[in-house]
Order: C-alpha cells, then sequence, then structure tokens
DNA sequence: TTGTACGCGTTATCAT
DNA sequence: ATGATAACGCGTACAA
C-alpha cells in the first residue's frame, strides 16, 4: 500500500510504451490502437496507477476542482450553540477494541441537531451537489475567523466561493486572486469579486409586515450584532417597513450580541428584567434566535404568549426545539448552487451580483397557531 | 482578475530577489533576514500571488489534503427519497434581475430535510471537522453507483475515505491505491484498507430485544435489500436476538427493495393487501423506514397503532415526520473523525478495523409513548 | 500510431 | 543570507 506512488514511467516500462502512449491511453483513448489500449489500461490497473493531480494540473494551468471556504468562528460544537459540549477527542479513544461503546464517544458522537445542517452546510450542500453535476471535486477549506489562509485553499483551485464570516468582510475586499471568486452574502462593492446574497431587507419587510398587520405587534425590538453586513440589513429593512407601516422605529439594536463564546445577551437580559417587555424580538438570524428562545425559557418568559420571537435564515434546527421559530428563509441550496454556476461561466469578467429571494416560514415563535406553512 | 496567475518568477522579479530566496520567506522566513522578507511578502501581496498548489504538491510528493469519495445513487432529490421535485436547473434562471424570486426557485430552493443530511452527509461532517483540527482541507468526491472516477479523487490527496455505497463494495476491494484507505461500511476483509463501522449486529439485537421484551412483539419482518454487507448484518442480528430468546426467526426478508428510482415495495404492499401484517416491520435503514411510514399512511395503515415501524442510522428526518421514526443511531460524526485519525496515523500500515457502538433511540413508531430517551 | 523533449511552478540541494 | 539548478509527474507539440 505505500511506497512510492507508480508515474506514468512506470505504466509504460510495464507495458512497454512510451510515456506519452500511456498518457494517450487515457486521455485520448480512441487515438490509440486497441490492444496498445488494453496493454496500457491492464498495467495500470495491475501496479495500482493513480494519475497524479499535482502534475497533471501543473502542466495544464488548472487544478480542475472548485473550492469552497468558510470563515467560522463556532464549529465543532456537538451540541449546538450555547450548551458548551466538548467535541470528541479521537486520540483520546482506544480504538483497539472489539466494539468502541458509545458511551466512551460521549456527546461528541453524532452532531447535535442544533448545530448542524448549519446555514453554511446547507449552501455547502447545494455547492457540491451543482458542481458534482458539472463533474467538479470540490475542497472545503475552512479556518478562524479572520484566518489568511484563504491562499491555502485558493492554491488548489480553478474557482473559490467564500463565506467572509462575521468579521472577514474586509479580508475578502483585499483579496486579489487570480481566479474566479463568489462572494457569499457581503456587500457588493466595487470589488472584481462575484456576489451571491439574499434579499435581506425585502425578508426582513414581509416579515416584519406579517408580525404588524396579521398579530397587531408594534413594539419590535431587534437583536443582534450590527457587524456583520447582512445583519445590518436586515435591521434596516425592519426599520424601513416601521416607518413605512406608520409605526415609530428603534433607532438602535435592543441587543448587539455576537454570537461568540459565552454570548451574554445583556440587552435582552435587561429586558426581561425590568419587566418592560417589547411585543416581539427581531433577531438577526436563526441561531441568534435560538438562542434567545432558550435564554427567555430559562427566564419563565413564555413565547410566543409573553412575546414572540422570529429569525432569519430557515436552517432546519428551526423547526426542531418546543416552540418552532418563524423566520425568513433564504434559499440556500440555490445559492450555492448558483456560486457555482458563476465560477464555470468562463467569459463574464465582472462582478455579477445575485440576489435572491426569501420567504416567509411561518410558525408557532410569531404567535401563529396553525402556521399555513410549515 | 483574470490573466495569467503571479509565480514565484513574477514576485521574485518585483522584490528583485531569486526564487530560492522567494520560497524561503515563505516557508523558512526566519532564516531570511528581514527587511528582504518584507519587501517579499509586500511584492507578493501587491501582485496577488497565491502558491500554486499542484507544483507544491509535485515537489513534495503530496498534497496535504484528505479526499471523502462517495458513491451515490439517489442524490440531488431536494425534497427526499419518494417524492421526486426535480433539483434546481440554475442554468434556466435569469440571474440579471434585481431580485431573483422564490417562486422561480421552485422546490430546489432549500434541500428537503429528508433529503438533507443522510446519513453521508453526517459522517462527511465529522470527517470535515477533524480534518480542519488537523489544518488539511477536504476534497470531496462523489460519483455514480460504481463510477470508476475514485482515482480522479485519489490522485489529489494524501489518504482517502470510501463509502462503497450500495454495490460498490467489489470495486472497493479491487482498488490498489498507494496512501492510506478508509472504508466506511463494508466487510473487514483481507484487503489492506482501514474499515470504519457501526456495530450492525449488536444495535439489531438491542432493538429486537426492546421490542420483544417491552412491547410484547414476537411477529418481526424485515425490510430492505440484502445486497449491502451492513443491511445484511442487521438481518442477522435481527435473527440471532429473535433465536435467542426462543422466538422463530424469518430465513427471508419480507421485502428486498433497494431504494432505487421507483421503489416499489412490493412485500410490504404484499402484507398489507393481504390484512396478515405481522407485528412490526424492522427495517434495514431509516431511510427506508422513512418510505415504509409514507407508503403506510397511504394505505390508511396506522404506526404505531395497526404496527410498529422501526430504522436504522439515527439521521435527523427521522425526528421530523409525523411519526418520530425509533431507531437504532449510528455515531456517524464519531465515524467521520474516527477516518481522518486513521488516515493520519502515518505508521499504521495494515487495515485496522475499528467497530463503533451504536444506540437505541426510541421514540413514537414503536409504541412507546414517552421516549425515555429522544 | 508511437516516441522524444520541453515546460508547467515549486521545493530542496548545493554553491557562493 | 542568497542565488543557480535539478528534480517532481504529466501533457503535448513535434518528430519519426
Amino acid at each position: 500500500m505505500a511506497g512510492r506512488r507508480p508515474t506514468v514511467y512506470d505504466v509504460a516500462r510495464q507495458a512497454g510504451v512510451s510515456i506519452a502512449t500511456v498518457s494517450f491511453a487515457f486521455r485520448r483513448p480512441a487515438e490509440v490502437r486497441a490492444e496498445t489500449r488494453e496493454a496500457v489500461l491492464r498495467a495500470a490497473q495491475e501496479i495500482g496507477y493513480v494519475p497524479s493531480a499535482s502534475a497533471r494540473g501543473l502542466a495544464q494551468r488548472r487544478t480542475g476542482a472548485l473550492g469552497l471556504h468558510s470563515f467560522e468562528y463556532l464549529l465543532d460544537r456537538p451540541q449546538g450553540l450555547t450548551e458548551g459540549a466538548v467535541p470528541l477527542q479521537v486520540a483520546d479513544l482506544d480504538l483497539d477494541q472489539d466494539v468502541v461503546s458509545w458511551d466512551q464517544l460521549g456527546p461528541g458522537a453524532v452532531s447535535g441537531p442544533a448545530a448542524f445542517p448549519l446555514y453554511v452546510d446547507e449552501v455547502q450542500r447545494g455547492f457540491e451537489l451543482e458542481a458534482r453535476r458539472h463533474g467538479r471535486p470540490v475542497l472545503v477549506g475552512r479556518s478562524a475567523e479572520s484566518g489568511g489562509d484563504v491562499t491555502e485553499t485558493a492554491g488548489r483551485v480553478d474557482g473559490l466561493a467564500i463565506f467572509p464570516g462575521r468579521a472577514a468582510e474586509r479580508l475578502v475586499r483585499e483579496v486579489r486572486l487570480h481566479m474566479p471568486v463568489v462572494v457569499f452574502g457581503s456587500p457588493p462593492d466595487d470589488d472584481p469579486h462575484h456576489h451571491v446574497l439574499a434579499d435581506n431587507r425585502g425578508g426582513a419587510r414581509e416579515l416584519v409586515r406579517h408580525l404588524v398587520t396579521v398579530h397587531g405587534l408594534s413594539d419590535l425590538a431587534f437583536v443582534g450584532s450590527q457587524a456583520p453586513w447582512d445583519l445590518r440589513e436586515r435591521f434596516f429593512g425592519m426599520r424601513g417597513e416601521l416607518e413605512a407601516l406608520g409605526l415609530p422605529a428603534p433607532d438602535e439594536v435592543c441587543d448587539d450580541t455576537d454570537l461568540v463564546d459565552g454570548a451574554t445577551f445583556d440587552g435582552v437580559r435587561a429586558l426581561v428584567t425590568s419587566g418592560r417587555l417589547p411585543h416581539a424580538l427581531v433577531c438577526g438570524s436563526d441561531q441568534v434566535a435560538l438562542a434567545v428562545l432558550e435564554l427567555l425559557a430559562r427566564e419563565g418568559v413564555r413565547v410566543p404568549e409573553d412575546i414572540a420571537v422570529t429569525g432569519f435564515d430557515g436552517i432546519l434546527a428551526g423547526r426542531l426545539g418546543a416552540v418552532p421559530l418563524t423566520t425568513v428563509a433564504q434559499p440556500m441550496e440555490a445559492m450555492g448552487r448558483v456560486a457555482v454556476h458563476l465560477l464555470m461561466g468562463a467569459g463574464d469578467e465582472g462582478g455579477r451580483v445575485v440576489r435572491l429571494g426569501t420567504r416567509l416560514q411561518v410558525r408557532r415563535s410569531c404567535g401563529c397557531s396553525r402556521p399555513p406553512t410549515s
């Protein structure tokens, strides 16, 4: 199994031909005599020859793969955002036993439904499916927030899609890659990249309209950091719709918690303690909303009876809790597919901006008892 | 953005040094004078230099990446197994609009919860997380059942994990790759590969014990193709436990439907039509069980009142249906992590076999009303 | 149809 | 500390 990997030279020698013939036998089978081709393929099979993508990529100046790189900050949390279970440490296991029992694995044996699949994962699925349709392997790279190793991923692919994460927007703008690049959910600047994003403002407006006109709620508060561009957009959308409906709109978010380690939600806590709850907490993302739901449950605040809570994204976890989450769904799989489509599009130089529509997903947390759509 | 990718030569010229110095500046920063290093890095940044993984891989004889290849047969089904919604066709979209509305995207806008994440996806997540921990990018390759392009993936990585899928077991046994290989859920043959699998027999036995001793069910029928090795193991486990409990065990499965296009479940249908239902349908996998649940619902058979139904795997979709599925959970994330661990293990030549324990997941479909565990 | 020879961009081994 | 140069394995133009 180990040992040096066989090369065309080995195959050529084995088959009694030249390396060019070996290459031809693989790349243009039609242009080589049948029996030579057979001999070559058999020789290759026998010695376990696998063409080196490195050498091929070098010769052709293209790797053939597409890349997806995400800057993540909270990964590797088996049970979800707020519960801090420790991920499985494989090195600590004794793998030589007959059976490694479930109990030895601990909570990291399976990915908790609150931790997977998140937004990134669902977009990634679309990316993988569309790449497969084009016969392209996908290289998945992930790095900690603002880590510089995008280049590690970029060096391996012909085109790259990037999740800028929470604070890496600037980094992305400065990156100057000589290949097509798609950036998800970041501001459509005058950079040379393609942008794929959801209609954040439109989605937020539709959500607010629902809360106001269907449920008669008027005092809405926004929860979520304003650092990421897309969350800012959602806040603006909320304000815009409130104003359009002739209601007062808050100037500031009521809580700018970012979902880093030990998210405290001081703003929300303050509201709860003061006893002066708004009618609804409009959260910047599902992950924020789920954490807020957990907090409220601990504090004895009932949702939706005492207060409505909404999210944004449409991740699966929002359906699973005790209180199913009303949210604005993004077309996540579609976003991944569109990214691949753009990366494969040869001619189009410039940075195209593709904005995809959202869909209001009404569930229980806004006060709807029998949701029209699941 | 386009144009030739800059190389070390370009950087060298720009910085007024030799290519060796450029290489050193990146790889052994300590061994180069501070100001030259600065100059080099600045030059690289300016012209957008990204090291070519192909060239590096060629020179070092290793790519640095790990691969995960799956042979799949049913992919790209946005809404799940039995409903045949068409996946999104990106090419048909007009991406130049202001906003591409949700309705134009159709059902393929998001991955249906019955289609994602499936078994493979959850294992893949563990694989990605563990690979990230080791600083390794992951190459995801997928091919249609029995497609030969494993080599496409293998040529790009230093180690490869393979899902042999439903019928590609033989293919995997014949593959002779000169790198560490992990095979998921296939028989631990005398091949040179590592094997990572769940305790299929043990899990099935625990499940059957529950059905018999807790619910008093004695007439159990197995549903699922016996082509895949792991499903055979589960059937054997069921028979073994029945015999151990002094009950008659069926010689054959009652339905050997494989989940290919238009899975018909003739065996199950026959049972329903005949009106002589067994006490329980023990399904070979969650996906089979979910399809069976759907079929029974259409036929007006109530679960668990008229018949119990169980699955195997523990995928998320099993929790989401109208009748939450009792199943045997595999430690999917852990399996992916262990695979990476084995691939990174340098010395160990031979094929190790790691068998991970399962856990009975009791929900409603077996007749339990208040499940002890969720 | 098949063989020879060069280039792809990087690393690493020498000299200097 | 830095520069010249030889691999690395494959594709391909060109020669035979």
